[in-house]
DNA sequence: CTGAAAGCGCTAACAT
DNA sequence: ATGTTAGCGCTTTCAG
């Protein structure tokens, strides 16, 4: 492994020359300068992140801190497409990303000493229970922090537009004339509580009123469950004439159950599902849902955290809302006509 | 930020036997071990791994090379369950993981040269292209590598088997009847060609003849391409009765072509994916397909790769090949009855 | 059984 | 314009 050290004797010069050079300071004759990058180039010399770290504190690492509760986490889409963005930004603006987790190899590590243990410069919470001590005491530690569909006070945070989402839904549905409008809510977490929210205010807004029976308990990601809730839903007296799910995956379990039912969609009863994975495009018939725009948030959150990181002094807590869209698929049957 | 020294002040004692207590060594007091793990406890003291690393040269970090070239690494379930069973497999034997890449913070690392700069223990390299020159120097290194799908010269690997899953797919079909199959290739890999082989030579066996109209080059989860390939498939003056597909993500592609041209499957047209990803099971009808076992190989890669770090005297190059298995759904007719 | 000291590769303040 | 030097936090040999 060449070092400084040797690019140094190779030269002739000292290892503060080589350093400066390789920093392209100003404080040294730029042909020197010219000439020790070209020895060092020929000779690989590649810099040592970790001695670098332990000057600098600087490691041009973040953590990435995604757990996998349903054991789905890189298997949902959502996720894996918003990891992707921060993974590719993060390499643009010089950062690798470390996963933040409880690191068996040392008697177990909590979250926020993986961080130190791995001099993280700052970390992207997602896709965990926020309520987790563990994940408080990183949150409130000196580490800069960007949250992921969740807000702390004071603190960094990007969410996807839950409830423009929810209303855009319930929007379009009355406007295909459905009053009859069923939700399947996913694992109790602040998003869903925004859905749930932004749900009944649509409704009251559009003067439908709510039954109870057709709020759904479901979970993410969790196909079986949405088809209990849907086998549920279908059998009562007065049934929804259309039923809104966690996410267009736990969806498709729905669509089992109506299938077994010998209901057709849209005919018999519209569908609807949430974040647009590319499989939503895919199928037939194309569902109607709401695309979260997962890249943009991830784009977004890798910003602000560097900003943090490089700008701790005028960087402030920031709220990023980011918008999606909806997809207009073939789910969801004009009433009207 | 707490460290050794810290602890050394508050017990009165030296740094070194600090060092000597909290790795378990032998030479010391096990009382005074145990009261200083106590004290370092309680001052909530992490180690800095970068530190370490520089004494010791170890920095506990596995390396994972997996470009991104569809734009599609991460949502292409099959690398998102392996990199997944990489992530916790890791972390299970104490490592963490970073990305391998171009780095663009410092003018450009190559792929080696990023490893050298993480000074990681290891790297996994799991879809590249494995000509890129890049990729060569890497393997070829001093670094220790395990390729996934691929076998380079004296490398450990550890391979999906590709010849198995086809012929699985093939002595299936065969034995539904089927004698005319085509087959839509992915893009140019030397898994592609394995499965081109292994098609050829299981085919042979049954005493069918391929005919070159069958064979088209299609590319691996992009469902248009596919798409195509299946009308030009069904445009034949001699259709065939089943079309095997790259993945089951572009085998879509092809079922949006045979809906549009009005034809029903399997009645009017047999298909079969590859990989099994959930959703194969999740839609209707339940593609048949051959299942990848992509966790066992993520398992399986990372366990040899920390084999070859942690005992680089007796390990070995080592080549291991893990089955799937196939998935008998509802898109291939019986063609006997 | 415990401690002193050297040094891993690098940066940066401070000479010269 | 260039060089000296003191660590960053840690491990480890060698003394005591």
């Amino acid at each position: 492994m060449v070092k400084i050290k040797d690019i140094a004797d190779k030269c002739g010069l000292s290892i503060a020359s080589v350093s400066k050079a390789l920093h392209g300071k100003s404080d040294l004759n730029p042909k020197t300068a010219e000439y020790i990058r070209n020895v060092a180039k020929e000779m690989g010399y590649v810099p040592n992140a970790s001695a670098r770290l332990l000057k600098t504190n600087r490691s041009y690492n973040i953590g990435v801190l995604f757990v996998d509760e349903t054991s789905s986490g890189l298997e949902h889409e959502y996720f894996a497409s918003m990891l992707n963005s921060i993974k590719d930004e993060s390499e643009k603006l010089g950062y690798d990303i470390t996963f933040i987790s409880h690191h068996f190899g040392m008697n177990q590590l909590t979250f926020y000493e993986h961080a130190k243990y791995r001099n993280v410069d700052g970390v992207i919470i997602a896709s965990v229970d926020f309520k987790d001590p563990e994940v408080i005491k990183l949150v409130e530690s000196e580490i800069p922090t960007v949250t992921i569909d969740y807000v702390f006070n004071d603190r960094s945070s990007v969410i996807s537009d839950n409830i423009q989402g929810v209303r855009d839904i319930v929007d379009y549905l009355v406007k295909m004339g459905h009053r009859k409008i069923a939700f399947i809510s996913g694992d109790d977490t602040s998003v869903t509580q925004k859905r749930i929210t932004s749900f009944y205010r649509a409704c009251a807004e559009h003067g439908i009123e709510v039954s109870d029976d057709f709020m759904k308990k479901g979970r993410y990601h969790l196909p079986q469950v949405s088809g209990v809730a849907t086998r549920e839903l279908l059998s009562l007296r007065e049934r929804p004439t259309v039923i809104m799910y966690p996410d267009d995956y736990s969806l498709l379990g729905g669509v089992t159950e109506i299938e077994k039912q010998g209901l057709k969609i849209p005919d018999d009863i519209s569908i609807v599902g949430y974040d647009g994975i590319k499989l939503s495009r895919l199928i037939r018939p194309v569902i109607t849902t709401y695309v979260q725009n997962s890249i943009e948030i991830g784009i977004q959150a890798t910003r602000m955290l560097v900003d943090l990181i490089e700008h701790p002094k005028t960087a402030i807590a920031e709220r990023v809302s980011v918008k999606g869209g909806l997809q207009i698929g073939q789910t969801v049957k004009d009433l009207n006509q």
